[in-house]
RNA sequence: CGGGGCGUAGCGUAACGGCUAACGCACUUGGUUUGGGACCAAGGGACUCCGGGUUCGAAUCCCGGCGCCCCGACCA
């Protein structure tokens, strides 16, 4: 892509209406424009970033057996008064001028029960899951934190179905280790803790995702033996102590919840009449399990955690572009040097952000740093009388210098 | 939804109740620049959030609404 027709802008200006951290860079860098409070449109740039992130789940979650589907997000009130979450204050509801109401789907239970229900019947139909990646509506009283906490954010959440419990705990350990491997692909395993939470009206104990940021809005209680947390909604029923080796030495930090599984039970199957026949024709109650995270949160939660003064700092693994070609001064040979490298590149099916822009150094250097691709690549009459370009990795300091002979291979290398 | 703050060009800001609403960034044109947000020159772009009121006169004061941000409650 060449940067001069990239849509979107940078811009040095800080948004006077965010504060969050994750917010600013996004606005600044080009990646996420705001439409109203809670509410973005993704740019080109953050486009990229959130089909990277939406593609490493996808892949995690089909390793476990989760088969993909998408499902409305204009759902029925029917079938939410069944399960008596209509009113919920969290429910957004449209309605037609003929009065019609319809929710907006904040979650799938309502949806995927009945779906579900309607296909299996036999115990040979069992285990199965279920997921999608979808927008989901929540009015929340106050949206804030930038993309952390929006009224519209996109959401991937999975559901699982099985005939006994102990099938249920297997598909749920899976999915943690699932969880745990999506958030070691986008570098935010280290600070991302399992932590124990409240149920609801499901079950005992939830299980969250939490990752250690300033930017949370969450508590959580951290046992550093164990690598596992507590969240404060639930520390004095666990007498302060770890759930796991009893430690009562337990460090208190800010998190953001960046996923969280639950053992829905009969909650919904029991709601919806959702009963399979056994192997002796006899009819059971369905168990489930939910299982979500949300890839605009994650999106977020990565900027906060990884960037510095000038910007931000892709992992790899979600960087919009594999490479920043970045090219100085309106010289034809080295403009016609710099094409030459955009173009095999490409022909490598690398992805590059090819900085063909007019503009000076001071401002290209800038623009880079801001959007923060992991792999930058100078070309400039100075590299050029050397035969060689300069690379640099976003995460470091120093840069280093690689000969024109055989640059695809050596850049290849470093993604 | 309670408390607080703020709404002026695409963005960031300025303007005592008084002259054609000013400046920087961004944008357009021409020229000079090109290793860390360059420079010169010439331009375009605003019903000052909306509605009412006070006044000879309102961006400025008052009332009402809407929007945005922060704190709280609620929540992935």
């Amino acid at each position: 892509m060449k940067q001069s027709k990239l849509f979107g802008k940078t811009t040095k200006e800080i948004p006077k209406d965010e504060t969050s951290l994750n917010a600013q860079y996004l606005i600044r860098g080009g990646f996420i424009d705001k439409s109203m409070a809670g509410v973005y449109t993704y740019l080109p740039l953050g486009k990229r970033v959130i089909s990277k992130i939406e593609n490493i789940i996808r892949e995690e979650m089909d390793a476990i057996g989760g088969q993909e589907i998408l499902m409305p997000a204009l759902q029925k009130k029917e079938d939410w008064q069944i399960t008596g979450r209509w009113d919920i204050d969290v429910m957004m509801k449209v309605k037609t001028y003929f009065d019609k109401e319809y929710g907006l789907g904040w979650t799938h239970e309502e949806v995927v029960t009945p779906l579900a229900k309607k296909y299996a019947r036999s115990y040979k139909d069992f285990p199965f899951s279920l997921y999608q990646i979808q927008t989901k509506f929540r009015s929340e009283k106050r949206a804030k934190s930038g993309i952390l906490r929006g009224r519209e954010f996109s959401m991937k959440d999975l559901y699982s179905f099985h005939i006994n419990e102990k099938g249920l705990d297997k598909f749920y350990e899976q999915s943690k280790g699932a969880y745990f491997k999506i958030f070691d692909r986008v570098g935010i395993k280290d600070k991302t803790y399992l932590t124990f939470a409240s149920g609801g009206d499901f079950s005992k104990y939830s299980h969250e995702f939490q990752t250690l940021t300033s930017a949370g809005e969450d508590t959580i209680y951290i046992c550093d033996k164990c690598h596992i947390a507590v969240n404060q909604e639930i520390i004095e029923d666990l007498k302060n102590s770890c759930p796991e080796c009893g430690n009562k030495n337990l460090k208190e930090e800010k998190a953001i919840e960046t996923g969280n599984i639950f053992k829905l039970m009969t909650r919904f199957s029991e709601a919806f009449n959702f009963k399979f026949l056994d192997e002796h024709g006899k009819e059971n109650v369905v168990l489930m399990g939910c299982y979500g995270m949300g890839p605009s949160r994650l999106m977020g939660t990565i900027v906060e955690l990884s960037n510095d003064e000038n910007g931000i700092i892709w992992p790899k693994s979600v960087a919009p572009y594999q490479v920043h070609l970045v090219c100085l001064g309106d010289d034809k040979t080295v403009t016609n040097e710099a094409e030459k490298i955009y173009d095999s590149l490409q022909k490598e099916k690398i992805e590059v952000l090819y900085d063909d822009r007019n503009e000076s150094a001071g401002v290209k250097f800038k623009d880079s740093d801001l959007i923060g691709i992991s792999l930058r690549v100078v070309i400039s009459q100075r590299t050029l009388g050397n035969d060689n370009v300069e690379i640099k990795e976003r995460s470091k300091k120093e840069a280093e210098f690689a000969s024109l002979d055989g640059l695809v291979e050596y850049i290849k290398d470093k993604i």
